[in-house]
DNA sequence: TCCAAAATCATACTTTCGGGTGATTGATCT
DNA sequence: AGATCAATCACCCGAAAGTATGATTTTGGA
């Protein structure tokens, strides 16, 4: 990003320097003023969408997931809590968080139990859902 | 995005009309020929940024789904298994679907059954995980 | 018009989930 | 030392989900 920018003044120094040197030393008698304007214009154009595209396509190139810890923390989700709802989003059955997680299902109902009051719902499904909306889960 | 283009065209057209006019006939005597080259260098460089801001940020700014059309046919899917899927995706429970989609449970039932044989899975969750990687549903 | 696929529903059975209650252990804070 | 909380597990019960099988009706094309 800095850089992008350091670069971009730099070339534009460049630029400017070579425009300035050469086409006006050297081609303000051949060429006519308005072609010279023309081409600076042309020029700086492809400058300017050229570190447009630099500065803009970063932000859409990453896959934009941010953990949104404001919200797991104002639900009061345990850390625990958390994976269980984690493995539940991948599709997973009781039965194999629980082997996953090296407990016991019924332990795995009781994290899930809590996590369906915290996030208000009833249904596994459902918690998916709400934890998806509030990023609080990829 | 034609319309952008055509946009630009323009707007290129008269800057260069304004500045030739105007900068050339009463400025270059008062400004220096550099003044005059980074004015029209900064010039244009704004417009390409601006004109590559317009046509990148669509991009970005649409939401994209599209629906993949073709995994469906692959699949196999019918319109009404895909309407249950859905729903399911939205957290309903199976009484829930048949009271929004005005039919038994049991239809409910038989058409999941179906989705999920074509999914090769044999779970709600694990069907929307699916459907969703396959860009089925939203 | 006829056929195949899609859509509908039913019944019966098994498995999984979800809700309720209660209990133990270990860590942390006061 | 006592209080608190996260994590663990158990048992029960009813509801929901999933499986299997079969049947009827609709419907879109050949």
């Amino acid at each position: 990003m800095k850089r992008t920018i350091l670069m971009y003044g730099l070339a534009m120094a460049i630029l400017v320097f070579l425009l300035e040197y050469f086409e006006y030393r050297y081609l303000v008698r051949d060429l006519s003023m308005e072609l010279l304007i023309l081409i600076i214009a042309i020029t700086f154009t492809a400058v300017g969408l050229w570190t447009g595209s630099k500065l803009v396509s970063p932000k859409q190139a990453v896959s934009s997931f941010e953990r949104n810890h404001k919200a797991i923390a104002y639900l009061q989700l345990s850390h625990r809590e958390l994976e269980v709802l984690e493995q539940v989003a991948k599709g997973l059955s009781n039965k194999e968080i629980a082997d996953a997680l090296y407990v016991s299902v019924n332990t795995v109902k009781t994290h899930l139990k809590n996590v369906y009051e915290k996030l208000d719902v009833n249904r596994r499904t459902q918690a998916v859902e709400k934890a998806r909306e509030l990023k609080v889960i990829r």
